[in-house]
DNA sequence: GAGCACTGC
């Protein structure tokens, strides 16, 4: 158990008169082998139930360690004193759930334990999936480089756009959508003797569809009286029961290499989140050593930049006053790569760093020499809603599981401490789990796809079920773009083409669509840049500046066209980094989308669409995109609002739109989402008399 | 007048 130490009122919070009330938690040090473990996992096991992939900079307690062997490290991992009950159990279970914290080598040593134990047979595979790519590649090369193999042989990763394995290949690292689409093809999942689910308490779309995915292969196989398929679920977290009732199977517990975290709570609540974690920031930085970076939980752009601008004018008056130097670094996705690296960077002696972070901090990377967290405790979550196609962004209380995971944060490289600007009621208060992103997203891809490999979504078993209204509507989206039709649901022949392109369905019917209106080149670019990240950058104090310099691209089009008209000059640049730079444009993200543009291109050409070109002619591309996003019309009212055709939602043009401040009669919007308005974002100028011509068709 | 994080042969 946590120790409860005595509130200690040392840790009072400037201006706000409260203070933070202090227990220790301590890592975990039971191995256990249990079929009803809940009772066994209290608070501090979950200090550590961050993963111990996403990046090579992670593996550290393989790294570095002077004199020792490769092998000989690998050996002292905690997985290896357990090796010997751990494949005793994987022998006797066809199914088993490890519950493996950090540092405990489970991704990586139990497929190399597996395959050195014969365990995958003679031929067989082992797949491990991962929910990142960064992950799955990262991970496959340092497991290659401990078998003294190069990737791609025996040890292989498959991810977008890269597929490094061959015939040899054993232990597969992949991606959950990489699995799926090999699901596709087939259904048994024939290549694999052992499947390894890793990541399962996040919940992905992926990892949820496969959960059911790989249960039915493995049912399927035991009825065709194919080979055994075993399968394993790792996890981090408490909420093992719900995996073991799923699968019927039990559950086996692995010790991590967390360092001890100090949990710190504050003794009355907070008001102001952002202010109470600046203000406990400067109380770590005026009491701390200068080594000791500090990392703030933060919910977005806006409030991260806005408190990085306190931060640098308090760091100023501090100046000379005998405290360490602090440097302040913002972090969130739409920094570009350059900016992101410089919080990554390790501070120099003497200078402390002070990370201002969304939860890109809570997963994907390890920010080094980070000693102390402060989780404001609160998030922003997307949720979508299925009947009305709104997504709503909105700053929601963070799930306990959550908040241990900034907790370990603090506790990567040694011991560590945690601030949290909530009480410890509070805390109590939030729920256990986030809730799945399967009941949160728009699942018309996920119901195609799930179709292709035979399943009805109306009757599949999800571990926990999406709402009956979004699977509905999924079902209605998938009948009237034509990929579906009966019931149940049966696949047409439009559909099995559909599901071919890695794609949200009504874009992949703007693609096949477009050649009708002989503009497929400009639908794929496209398609490519909206399936994407946002690829503009808008620096907060160099904003208008921006807009200016973009302009040249804008179309009065609309979006679509302007977007079009970026690519078009992207791929013409010679210096493509500089030209971004120049030009306020995303680098990686427009690289991004030029991968994907070639992507498509050959699925294109798989599915023999016929190429074509609309050149400057792009009136037919935004009549390409109608007839996916026909659904998404937006029409001026008199009083000079909109409101959204089918929903009849008021909504309002977002400020990003080049269309914003001219009111065009009707719009077609790729998406619309809710945080302060309802805004309707990426749109395109759509003439009336096209939905006319349309409806003769019908 | 403003965009949490991932991901797909």
């Amino acid at each position: 158990m946590g120790v409860h130490d005595n509130a200690d009122s040392k840790y009072s919070l400037m201006g706000s008169g409260s203070s933070f009330s202090k227990f220790a938690v301590k890592r975990s040090n039971v191995v256990v082998l249990n079929d009803s473990p809940s009772k066994l996992l209290k608070h501090e096991d979950q200090t550590s139930t961050q993963r111990e992939q996403g990046g090579a900079q992670q593996h550290s307690e393989f790294t570095d360690k002077i004199s020792i062997s490769l092998q000989q490290q690998r050996k002292q991992l905690p997985v290896y004193k357990l090796s010997k009950r751990l494949l005793e159990e994987i022998r006797r279970n066809n199914t088993l759930i490890i519950i493996g914290e950090t540092g405990s080598g489970k991704t990586t040593q139990i497929p190399q334990l597996l395959l050195s134990a014969g365990m995958a047979g003679s031929s067989g595979c082992i797949g491990i999936t991962q929910p990142r790519r960064v992950a799955a590649v990262s991970i496959a090369r340092r497991v290659a480089q401990e078998q003294n193999v190069p990737p791609g042989k025996l040890v292989g990763y498959c991810v977008r756009f890269e597929d490094v394995t061959s015939p040899q290949t054993r232990i597969k690292y992949l991606t959950g959508g990489m699995m799926i689409r090999e699901a596709m093809t087939d259904e048994v999942l024939s290549d694999y003797s052992i499947i390894i689910l890793d990541e399962a308490h996040e919940r992905s779309v992926q990892t949820d569809v496969l959960l059911g995915v790989t249960r039915r292969a493995q049912k399927l196989r035991n009825i065709k009286s194919l080979s055994p398929l075993k399968l394993i679920v790792m996890s981090a977290t408490i909420d093992v029961d719900k995996f073991t009732k799923y699968f019927q199977a039990p559950a086996i517990y692995l010790e991590g290499r967390q360092h001890m975290v100090k949990m710190y709570h504050t003794k009355k609540s907070q008001n102001d989140y952002t202010f109470s974690a600046l203000v406990t920031a400067f109380q770590i930085h005026r009491e701390s050593p200068a080594n000791e970076d500090i990392l703030i939980f933060l919910t977005g752009q806006e409030e991260i930049e806005a408190a990085a601008v306190a931060a640098r004018q308090v760091a100023k008056q501090l100046d000379g006053k005998g405290y360490p130097q602090l440097k302040v670094f913002p972090l969130y996705s739409a920094l570009s790569t350059h900016q992101q690296l410089e919080a990554f960077k390790p501070s120099p002696p003497g200078m402390r760093k002070l990370v201002l972070a969304t939860n890109v901090a809570e997963t994907s990377v390890t920010i080094s020499g980070i000693r102390s967290v402060i989780d404001t405790g609160v998030v922003k979550e997307k949720t979508h809603h299925p009947t009305t196609g709104l997504d709503i962004l909105r700053i929601e209380k963070v799930s306990k599981a959550q908040a241990w995971q900034r907790t370990g944060r603090a506790g990567r490289e040694a011991s560590g401490k945690c601030y949290r600007t909530y009480t410890l009621e509070e805390f109590e208060k939030f729920k256990e789990m986030p809730i799945p992103e399967i009941q949160r997203c728009s699942l018309a891809g996920i119901a195609l796809q799930l179709l292709v490999i035979g399943i009805d979504i109306t009757t599949f078993d999800f571990m926990d079920k999406p709402p009956d209204d979004a699977i509905n509507t999924a079902v209605a989206c998938l009948e009237k773009l034509g990929a579906v039709k009966g019931s149940p649901p049966q696949l047409t022949a439009l559909g099995r083409t559909m599901s071919l392109f890695p794609l949200d369905p009504r874009f992949t019917k703007v693609i096949l669509a477009s050649t009708e209106h002989n503009c497929l080149e400009e639908a794929l670019i496209v398609i490519a840049l909206l399936s994407g990240e946002n690829i503009f950058l808008d620096p907060v104090a160099k904003r208008q500046q921006a807009m200016a310099v973009r302009s040249r691209f804008s179309s009065d089009e609309g979006d679509h066209v302007t977007l079009l008209n970026v690519y078009r000059h992207y791929v013409k640049a010679t210096q493509k980094k500089s030209w971004c730079q120049e030009n306020f444009l995303h680098f990686r993200n427009l690289e991004y989308a030029v991968n994907v543009k070639r992507q498509l291109t050959a699925l294109a050409e798989k599915a023999k669409l016929e190429s074509s070109s609309c050149e400057n002619n792009t009136e037919n591309l935004r009549r390409a995109l109608l007839e996916g996003l026909s659904e998404n019309l937006a029409e001026l009212q008199r009083d000079q609002t909109y409101v959204a055709v089918t929903s009849r939602h008021p909504v309002t043009i977002h400020p990003s739109s080049v269309l914003h401040g001219i009111k065009p009669q009707l719009v077609l919007f790729t998406d619309v989402i809710l945080t302060n308005r309802c805004y309707i974002r990426s749109l395109s100028i759509i003439d009336p008399t096209w939905l006319h011509k349309k409806s003769e068709f019908d």
